[in-house]
DNA sequence: CTTTAAATTTAGGTAAACCTAAAAAAATGT
DNA sequence: ACATTTTTTTAGGTTTACCTAAATTTAAAG
């Protein structure tokens, strides 16, 4: 079947939600996509009649298997385009996203797996995440929130769940990017934010804001 | 100023048109574009709105300089893509343009310029057609139509103006692409047709509605 | 020079994807 | 338990890009 650009981002970011919550709701979609409660429950009733969606009026919603599969197929899309960017376009990790978002609809699946050929089948995007294959698997990494990391504890930045332009900015600024070696010096319970070392170099203070933005394994 | 898909799209198909008419009609258009007067003339108003058309009631209507650069920029979008899907991902030459149809839409500055860089400026695309720069020019190749090459004469296909499926198909069995040289053997006046050497080798009949689409240049 | 045919535009309507405002359901506080 | 707040849905409207059918303009033919 063949979905229109608003379809594709809906099924996607519902996607995202999920990660975070199991069940969906209509005001926090409406929210990640910048538009209106009314525009949701309109598309809502349309994924729920072509089956991509398990959908209990005013009670959430959440993609159901064949939902979950078209989902996969666009971040696969989306990522294997950003890691085309960074690495043969020499784009900046935290330009990248916007264009991917675009690039990401353009449906052909040859395509896709000749851009997945000529990149020499990339496991992760410039961001750390993973990139689904072809029938939407992955081995999802297992991940550490910073904002989690006790003090004294050195680890690696595996990814960045918040890929708005001003995060990553912040994190260029203070060169942290995806493989950098962070140790935690000091956790404020005050305002939660933390000291870290960079590469055993600088150290600099970071918010929780955006601490729990940030995914780390052991070192 | 920024131009939804279909606006793209009426832009460049008016664009192409004046290259064989001077003045485009409204008919050629929706045929162009598979769909109906009607809605052509919807979109007149629309693109007249936006200055970048001249536009005469009943008299037909051409892009003026405004919508000339448009074009351009999406031209070269369009052929730098099909540079990309032919010389990177390994795509024939006739399955790329529905493809590029959809990329030259994304609509990003910097995508263009570093996808050009990444190509080394290419100046023509893999039909032979000429790829503008960022400002909207290029050299056009002086190509005669195979169609009024005169027998005995040798010449080399420089591009191919229909780039439906089906012609390049037909062309590619009969092993001519751009860069092939072909000589003129038998004009057949009853219908056009005419018999050629391909490559100095093999003979084959072509009818006068496909010479009519191959572009050459002198030996 | 009028009649017919062809091309084009207008009028009015549809579907997708948005919106605001009001109604309905669910969650929350006392 | 019931009133209030929050969340979600419904009702009805807008814009874009289409459509068909009818009216208008231009071109062609006798």
């Amino acid at each position: 079947m063949n979905f229109s650009v608003s379809e594709e981002n809906y099924i996607k970011s519902i996607y995202r939600l999920q990660q975070q919550q199991e069940v969906v709701n209509t005001n926090s979609l409406a929210q990640e996509l910048n538009t209106r409660a009314a525009s949701v429950t309109d598309m809502l009733k349309k994924l729920q009649l072509k089956k991509l969606l398990d959908y209990e009026k005013y009670r959430g919603f959440k993609l159901n298997a064949a939902g979950n599969k078209i989902a996969l197929t666009i971040v696969r899309r989306h990522r294997l385009w950003e890691y085309f960017l960074v690495t043969k376009l020499g784009f900046e990790w935290d330009k990248v996203h916007a264009i991917a978002e675009e690039l990401e609809h353009v449906s052909s699946i040859e395509l896709i797996q000749r851009l997945d050929s000529f990149l020499d089948h990339p496991q992760t995007d410039p961001h750390g995440d993973p990139i689904p294959d072809v029938h939407g698997k992955f081995t999802p990494i297992k991940q550490l929130n910073l904002g989690e990391i006790p003090e004294k504890k050195s680890v690696i930045v595996s990814s960045v769940s918040n890929q708005s332009s001003e995060m990553l900015e912040l994190l260029n600024h203070n060169n942290i990017k995806i493989g950098t070696g962070l140790r935690v010096i000091k956790r404020f319970a005050f305002d939660g934010s933390i000291e870290i070392k960079v590469n055993k170099q600088a150290t600099c203070i970071l918010s929780e804001q955006v601490s729990k933005n940030i995914f780390v394994y052991h070192d």
